[in-house]
DNA sequence: GGTTAAGCGAGACGGTACGTCCTGTCTTGTC
DNA sequence: GACAAGACAGGACGTACCGTCTCGCTTAACC
């Protein structure tokens, strides 16, 4: 039997990532085991467990190296239009393999481990919640909206009916829905009577 | 060696349903494996694998029977009161082992499992879904909220912020961040200059 | 579902064994179940369990089935003519299966189970012995063999090496092999020095 | 939880082994589980898997290794005495645990499995008979046997009663049988009359 | 001739073992 | 010293049978 030389360090990172995107997408990320990402990419499986801990954060490192720079926030000065067209990037990101299926497993993960909840946070979440606060805040400080507008909130209503949609009905996320959100943020429900 | 004669069915059932509920909320969904439910239990693995298919369908079942009559609206007249009412006892039960963790282990098991999926849908998420649409829709038939009321999105922006808080963030869901949807959702957010 | 009707005793008995023997020839003694034996005969486990304590004991009743007056002796005045008849027929029956390949799985599973090594002894193997003896011993008595014959070796010489080529070497046992036995007992191996 | 190194190879099969004899004797063939030697033995049972494609090869391997030289034949120039002397050994060597009943009942799962069937007989029953044949021939070609000697047959009628008693009628094996047997063999069965 | 006990098919049940797969740790030898 | 390769202990998987049991239905035997 001959061996390829082995490569090292950041080379071998690479192979491992991108293997372990292609096999997920192959075969879903529950059948995915750290074995066969190993015998796939012609790595020891030590070489893997001297990288990450487990499989979960093995696939935040790789599906974070699908989208290195991030989703960034146009500011054209209109809040709604900047709002639509980064929701309608993050959307379209979700609706795409490998990185929707590969994230929703990956979320899915994040319920039965923490620290795969952690780093999901910490490397994903936060900062792209940042990005949109702050876009919001800085509507808010231009008087684009009144001084009470509670931005976190704001966020939450952004995002939460799109996670619903991707992690509990399952349901395609579509650049409709997300206009009817917009909407309802900024124009409100429309509900007659004061409570 | 004397056998204590096999009792069946419903019998059965419910004990490796409690015996799930009490090993899920001393070792977590992660850990739990239908051997251990069936040693702890005192039964065969194939009396588990007879009525269920898997270990997230066994969980399902066993969280169900724990809220069996689900949760229910009161109905006072006063659509926000019944809704915080409502959202209250929701979120307490999240808030309460066995429940909350195990539910949103579940919840998690659903991003790898179809089958899963569906069956959450169809007998918890749907069912609780439709109850606060016909709450809402009464409201509106009484003229509470104006006739072009999206009580769709609404049953959304309710739900979306606290799922993702419980999914993602995993920070605890208190009544207060329930009363900032409401009275985001009935007041509105209130973008004073241009909508 | 229609139920044929329930058929008693013998009838059942008699079903259960012709499907052991049908079975055992199609996919062999290894992988013979009682369960299996049950479904195919349409009979409940308990009926097979009611009659035979065991797999070995069921399949030793089933071969004895086919075998019901056992293999005779012709006694035509001529001991090696009449033996020879008799161990060609007893060869015969064991080239031929269902018999040969289940009788030779069944002293395999005598070596694993006392109760069936007990039971083909004193249903089969000593029955079959006696027979042979008391031919041998007719003969002495006649004076066609001397008065020191040893009956008991002789049975064991013309039965062991048969049986070794059955259990042991497992080749296929010729007519002509068994005169070449029954040469070497009567005529001798011709070993010229004396021991 | 403190791991003490796996020791490799060589080292692991001979544990397995031991254990395999140890766990034979004390339970019985027909008891053995693989699972029960990996349990004992301290060893995956893919360890043991690795190695024997059964229970049978495995056991077979086991017992080999108590005999590792075989049994071998003196050469005094008296063909009676040693074949007397090499019989005896294989008697007591059949006589004493663990070799006796876990060669039995080898030879029992022979009956159902090809592969442990055609093992047993290369590895242990064609060299013993072969160093058998051997011996006789050098007396044949010494003119202590005559020319004609079926040095095959008398192998076989050596074997034949003493694998007969073992095996089917599982009586004990005496010198005073084999003293017998020996005789018959050597100086005829003494048929008077008509050969 | 109606009742009743036994026989029966069906299959649930607790259990044991199977043979496979994967985990995370380790050893070995190569580069 | 990093690496590929893969052995290793261990744990769980889902399956197959074991022998025992419960359940109703059927049938023969006895009132």
């Amino acid at each position: 039997m001959t061996h390829t030389p082995h490569r090292r360090g950041a080379d071998r990172t690479e192979a491992i990532m991108r293997t372990t995107l292609e096999l997920g997408q192959e075969i879903g990320y529950a059948k995915l085991s750290i074995e066969a990402v190993a015998a796939r990419a012609g790595a020891g499986k030590h070489t893997i467990y001297r990288r990450w801990s487990s499989k979960g954060a093995l696939l935040l490192d790789s599906l974070l190296s699908l989208n290195e720079p991030g989703l960034d926030y146009p500011n054209s000065g209109d809040i709604v239009a900047d709002l639509r067209a980064q929701i309608y990037t993050a959307v379209d990101l979700l609706a795409r393999p490998p990185f929707g299926p590969l994230f929703q497993a990956l979320i899915g993960e994040a319920q039965h481990d923490p620290q795969v909840a952690a780093a999901l946070n910490e490397r994903f979440i936060t900062p792209q919640a940042d990005k949109t606060v702050a876009r919001l805040k800085a509507a808010r400080d231009q008087g684009q909206l009144s001084s009470g507008f509670d931005l976190d909130l704001a966020m939450a209503i952004l995002s939460g009916p799109l996670y619903f949609q991707l992690l509990i009905t399952q349901e395609p996320l579509t650049h409709e829905y997300v206009d009817r959100i917009l909407h309802a943020l900024f124009a409100g429900m429309g509900p007659q009577p004061q409570p």
